[in-house]
DNA sequence: CGTGGCCCCTGTGGGC
DNA sequence: TGCCCACAGGGGCCAC
């Protein structure tokens, strides 16, 4: 569930501990850990998860986020679909299991990443030239996306335009919620093809991407679900969807009953009065 | 290469 | 009331 939002909103919990001294790092579950060819079950140096470092400052690109340590390694945190990084006060301890990376700061506070079902995981880098290599495989963050950035990287694709928007090599950090509420703002069709859109259309649709994206952020995220801000709470961001899990309901804009379709195997929501087919 | 489909995994909630 | 199963979905991998 985790998209760009909320993986923004946990950076911005994860910031206020740069420049603490981290203790010690435990892995409890090594097969979350990777290196960076991608392998799992590799011996892990301690190092090499910032024990005895200090997280220098974190990074962001769409739904990835790096921890950079002051030594340069990098620490590259996937939520995937139900991961979580809590930040936890002395003492403080992990509801639920699942707490598969833990590290402990000199203040006895603890960031953990918990990770019930597992689609994310922990990427463990040697130096930021590393981390930019991998961010330059992803297209642009979706935050500051364009209609003429989309336009390059879509427009002669034959997906449906929702799938476009899936692929994170096309564009980083719009997921599925996200996605259908973009779509939505933009009254585009998600079914269409990319390559029957106009310029026009990716503009409209990069500015509905921004304008969706920043709605969630100011909210702190979608709360729908396992996701949870570091310091446990739930977001606010379910408040303000105006498709995403309204399928049956009645369409904000015009009224007209909101439809539940696929796209790329995933669930989607679309008023097909406001987001109309191509006619012919 | 582009694209679609399958699968990984666990918690939840709806239906019976 | 309790059990079962469909569903949730990001992304890796594979087949065509």
């Amino acid at each position: 569930m985790p998209e760009l939002p909320e993986v923004e909103t946990v950076r911005l919990g994860i910031e206020p501990l740069a420049g603490v001294p981290i203790e010690r790092a435990r892995v409890a579950r090594r097969d979350v850990v990777r290196d960076r060819a991608g392998k799992r079950h590799g011996a892990i140096e301690p190092a090499m998860l910032l024990a005895h470092d200090a997280i220098a400052r974190t990074r962001r690109h769409g739904k990835q986020l790096a921890l950079v340590g002051t030594s340069g390694v990098c620490v590259l945190v996937h939520l995937g679909m139900s991961g979580q990084l809590l930040v936890l006060d002395r003492g403080g301890r992990v509801a639920g299991g699942h707490a598969h990376v833990s590290w402990t700061l000199r203040d006895g506070r603890r960031l953990v990443f918990r990770d019930p079902r597992r689609f994310g995981g922990v990427w463990l880098l040697p130096d930021e030239d590393a981390l930019d290599a991998r961010w330059a495989t992803l297209g642009p963050d979706a935050m500051r996306v364009t209609g003429a950035m989309l336009e390059a990287s879509l427009a002669r694709s034959r997906r449906a335009v929702k799938a476009g928007l899936l692929d994170q090599r096309a564009l980083a950090g719009v997921g599925n919620i996200y996605a259908d509420e973009a779509l939505f703002d933009a009254g585009i069709d998600p079914h269409r093809a990319c390559e029957t859109l106009g310029g026009e259309e990716w503009d409209r649709l990069a500015v509905g991407i921004v304008g969706v994206l920043g709605d969630g952020l100011r909210r702190g995220g979608a709360t729908l679900r396992d996701y949870r801000r570091p310091d446990g709470s739930a977001g606010q961001g379910a408040r303000g969807h105006r498709v995403y899990g309204r399928a049956g309901l009645a369409c904000l804009r015009c009224g007209q009953e909101l439809a539940r379709s696929e796209v790329a195997q995933r669930s989607t929501v679309r008023c097909a009065r406001c987001q109309p087919a191509l006619s012919g």
